[in-house]
DNA sequence: TATGAATGAGCATTCATTCAT
DNA sequence: CATGAATGAATGCTCATTCAT
C-alpha cells in the first residue's frame, strides 16, 4: 500500500511539477508517508521514477498486447486500424504522465526509455507481420516494423499529447483513417 | 562575441553533462567570462537555454528551408526524397544536442519545443503540398502535412539519434527509400 | 544470547565500517535480531558502544591482572618485562577494535575511555610498586605509576596498532627489551 | 579572511560540539558566512577539518622545531628537558582541540593523524640523537627516537589533556623532572 | 518478548542569482 | 562593462528511535 501510494504520488508530482521540482520530501508528503519510509522501499529517487515508468509501461503494453492479440487473425487493414486505435487509447491512459516520462526524465541508464516503451510493441508487430507476410510486398520485416511502429507512435503521441484539446472526436477519426492508410499503403 | 561564447558553452555543457549538471557558473567559466557577465546578457538560465534552442533550430531550419526550396519544382517523389534527406542531414548537425534539447529540457513554457523545432517545417511542407496538390489525391492539406512531417521527423530522429552507431550507410539509404515510399504512397 | 550477539555485531561493524557507518539497524541485522530487540536490551546506541568498550576492557584487564599476579613475587626487572609482554598481548586481542575504540568513539561522557582502559592498570601497578618499594629509589608512587603505565601503554599501543605490519617478531623482542630498560632504569 | 574565519569556527565547534555535531551549516553560521561561501573555499567538510589539523599541526611543530633548534647544542639532559617543556607547551596551545583532533576525527586517509602530528618530531629528535650519539650508549637510533618521542608525547599529552585541572604548577615541574629522568637514563 | 514499518530532524552539498567594487 | 565573492533555499538521503502488532 505504501509502495503504491509512493508510485502514485510520484506520478502525480511528476505531472504537476516536472522532474526537477519532484523532490523526495514532497513526494513522501503527498503520499502521506515520511521520507524515511520512501527510502525504506526505494533506494533512490531514480528507483522511484523507474517504478513509475515500469507501472505506466505495463499499463500501456497491456493495451497494445490486447490489441495485437485481437488483430492476430484480422486482415491487414483492419489489424492496422486496431493497432492505431490501441496506440491512441494507450496514449490516453495518462497523457501528461506519458509526456513527462517521454520528454523530461534524465536517462536512467541503458536501454532508452523510448525503447523500453516501444521495444515490445516493435517485437509484437513484427510477429504479426511475419504471420501475415503474404498479404503484402516483400520487405525486410525488421525495417518495416520499425517504420510502422515509429510512425504510428509519433502520430498518436503527437496528436494525443500535444493536440488533444484542439482535436475533435471526428478529427481523431479522420486521423485514424489517415494513419491506417499511411501504414497499409506502405506495406502493400 | 560574449553572447556567442555563452550560447556555445551552454550547448557543449548540455551535451557533455546534461541539463541538471549545466550550472550557470560552469557555463560562464567554460565561456571564459564571469557569472556576472552571463547575467548581463541573459536574464536567467532559462533564457540561455532558450537561446541555444533558438540557434540550433535556426541551423536545422536552414537545412530544411534549403531543401524545400530545392524541392519546390520537383515532382513529388523526388521532392519527398529531398526532404527526407534534409531531415537526416538536419538531425546530424548535432545529434547529441538535438537529443538533449528534445528530451531533457524541462518545458520552458508554451510553445512546445517540439513545435518550435517542427512548426515551420510543417508550414513549409504544407506550402509545397498546396503548390503540388494536383499530383495527389484530395485530402485536408493541414492533416496531410501533419502526417507527413510527423512521420518523417520521427523516423529520421529515431534513426539518427538512437540507432546511428548500429546503422550502416547502406541501411540509411534503404531507410530513405522506405520513408520516401511511406510518404509518397500515402499522398497518392 | 541476544545481548552477546548485539555486542559482538557492534564490535565487528565498528571495526569494519567505523563509528559513523555503524547504524543501529545494521547492527541489529548483523546480530540477527530486529532493531526493536536492540532497544529492548540497550537504551541507546551509546549504551551499546559502552558495552563493547566494557567487554573489550574486561578482556584486556584480565590479561593485565594475570600478568601482575604473576609478577607480584618477581624482582623488578622481570616483573616489568612480564607487564610489557602483557601490554602487547592485551593490545593484540583485537587491535582494530582497540584502535577504533581509542580513536574514533565520540566521548560518551566522563570518565575518559582511556582512563577506563588504563585506570585499573594504574592501580594494580601502583600496588606492585608499593609492595616492592625497597627495590628502587624513593619516589611518589602515584607519579611513578603514572609515568610507567602511560609509557608502556603508549609504546605497546603505538607499536601494535600502528606498526604491526612493519615490525618483525625480533623487532618486537627488541622493543620489549627497550621498554623494559626504560621503566627499570627510570625506577632505579 | 573568510578562510581563516572558517578554520577558526571549525576548530571552535569541533571543541564545543565534537566532530559529529559539527555540521557545515553550523560552522558557516559561526564563521559569519553562508554555507555557499564555505563550499567556495573548501570542497568538503573533510577538507575543512584537514585545514584545521594542518593549522594546529603547524603551530605545534613550530614550538617543537624551536625547542629542538635550541636544544641542538645542549648536553643531553638539558636538551631532553627543553624538549619535554616544549611538548607541554605545544599541548597547551589548544588542549581541547588537540584532544578532539587526536581522538575523534575519523581517519581522513593515510597517513595517520597521529603520525602527521608526531612524524616530524620523530625525525627531528632522531637528528638530535645522531648528532649527540657519543653522549649515550650504542642503540638503534630509530628505535630510541621512537621510544623517547612516544613516551614524551604520551606523558605530556595525558598530563595536559586529561589532568590539567588536577595538576598544580609544582606537580608539572615534578612531572618534567620525572619525564626527563625517564628519557635520560634510558639513553645512558 | 520480538518485530520492523514508520518517523522526521538533520546533514552535506549544489546552484541560480545578486551586487558591491 | 566586467567581476566573482556571497547568498541561502532547496535537495537527496541517513539514521537513532518509537510503537502498534
Amino acid at each position: 500500500m505504501t509502495v503504491d501510494a509512493l508510485i502514485e504520488a510520484t506520478a502525480r508530482i511528476l505531472v504537476r511539477d516536472g522532474f526537477d521540482k519532484a523532490s523526495t520530501n514532497r513526494i513522501a508528503e503527498k503520499a502521506g508517508v515520511s521520507v524515511g519510509s520512501l527510502y525504506q522501499y526505494f533506494p533512490s529517487k531514480e528507483a522511484l521514477v523507474t517504478a513509475v515508468i515500469e507501472r505506466h509501461s505495463q499499463e500501456l503494453m497491456q493495451v497494445v498486447r490486447d490489441a495485437l492479440a485481437d488483430a492476430a487473425t484480422l486482415p491487414m487493414e483492419q489489424a492496422v486500424r486496431v493497432l492505431v486505435n490501441a496506440a491512441i487509447e494507450a496514449h490516453r491512459i495518462d497523457p501528461e504522465l506519458h509526456r513527462v516520462l517521454a520528454e523530461q526524465i534524465p536517462r536512467t541508464g541503458r536501454p532508452e526509455n523510448t525503447e523500453v516503451l516501444s521495444g515490445e510493441t516493435y517485437a509484437l508487430f513484427r510477429a504479426y507481420l511475419e504471420a501475415h507476410c503474404e498479404e503484402f510486398r516483400a520487405v525486410d520485416l525488421g525495417l518495416a516494423a520499425f517504420v510502422c511502429v515509429t510512425s504510428i507512435e509519433a502520430l498518436t503521441h503527437t496528436a494525443v499529447v500535444h493536440h488533444s484539446e484542439s482535436l475533435s472526436n471526428e478529427a481523431f477519426e479522420v486521423l485514424i483513417d489517415e494513419a491506417t492508410r499511411l501504414i497499409v499503403r506502405y506495406l502493400q
